[in-house]
DNA sequence: ACGCCCACCTGGAGGC
DNA sequence: TGCCTCCAGGTGGGCG
């Protein structure tokens, strides 16, 4: 599910529910999610009041107040959500509620993940920089220092394509493989086209398609295709408004272009652009 | 060091 | 209905 627009989305809908409130109960469900869950890991959060709720690329950082931080990763299909244990209804569990938080005011938060793809972590948040995860992360894209000139001198050199240059975390982050067929589609570059050869203006015009189409799908609450859901169980609307992903066959959206989108698999994942509009 | 491939896991869609 | 294959929003380990 979640690239940048979606883990944001998650985060906004998390903050009023725990931010500055005890998590007086936490429940492992289940414990092998990608890393497993470490030991006593209930006994070192319950107790503890969130602080904040920040985003670091994909992964969500929960800050507690005993100086640590939970990292929270959704993976591919994780979700997180939020239930009112106070009102009448019940409030069954869903096969593949793993982790739930229960609040000091009676609201619970649950991760949910089918795929198990998701992670969390309990460390020092002095050191959630230096974790293995984290080191070698690139620019976080809606910063305002991150511009043309920053991801050009990032892409130098590289003989892979752009598209899978864009996939890779140490490039840029927040980025996956929606928010890359869209952003090079909108800046008229082709996804094979050789990373490093993406330079100067070519750069520039793909730094502002990778800003436009975060902010406007976290505007639109994410992109909702199978997992996602703001924690308040609201669906997110950006899908409506892609341009070529999951678009095979449809005619490219550039006014009088008359192609059609194409499909390729390069890394392994799907690619979808116009060979017309994209060079 | 870099780039590619695959595994990790479950479920939904589509073909027969 | 059932069974099989393919595909899915991410990441990281192992290979050449």
């Amino acid at each position: 599910m979640p690239e940048l627009p979606e883990v944001e989305t998650v985060r906004r809908g998390l903050v009023p529910r725990m931010v500055g409130h005890r998590i007086a109960r936490l429940t492992q469900r289940r414990k092998d999610l990608r890393v497993k869950l470490p030991t006593k890991f209930a006994a070192r959060v319950e107790g503890r009041t969130v602080t904040a709720i920040d985003r670091r690329a994909k992964y969500l950082l929960m800050r507690l107040d005993d100086g640590q931080t939970l990292i929270v990763h959704l993976g591919m299909s994780g979700r997180m959500t939020l239930h009112d244990a106070r009102s009448a209804a019940e409030h069954p569990f869903e096969r593949h509620d793993h982790v739930v938080f229960d609040m000091d005011d009676g609201w619970q938060v649950r991760f949910n993940d089918a795929r198990r793809f998701g992670l969390m972590l309990l460390v020092p948040t002095e050191s959630v920089e230096k974790h293995k995860a984290f080191r070698g992360l690139g620019p976080e894209p809606l910063d305002m220092a991150f511009n043309g000139a920053v991801l050009a001198a990032r892409l130098k050199g590289r003989r892979t394509p752009i598209k899978a240059a864009l996939l890779d975390q140490k490039t840029l982050v927040g980025v996956g493989n929606i928010y890359a067929c869209e952003a090079l589609y909108m800046s008229g570059i082709s996804p094979r086209r050789s990373a490093h050869t993406v330079q100067g203006d070519r750069a520039e015009r793909l730094v502002a398609a990778i800003k436009q189409v975060l902010l406007r799908s976290i505007d639109d609450g994410g992109s909702t295709l199978r997992d996602h859901v703001q924690p308040g169980g609201e669906l997110g609307y950006f899908q409506a408004r892609f341009k070529v992903y999951d678009r095979a066959g449809a005619p490219c959206p550039t006014r009088d272009c008359g192609h059609l989108v194409k499909r390729l698999v390069q890394a392994g994942r799907s690619t979808f652009y116009c060979a017309h509009c994209q060079r």
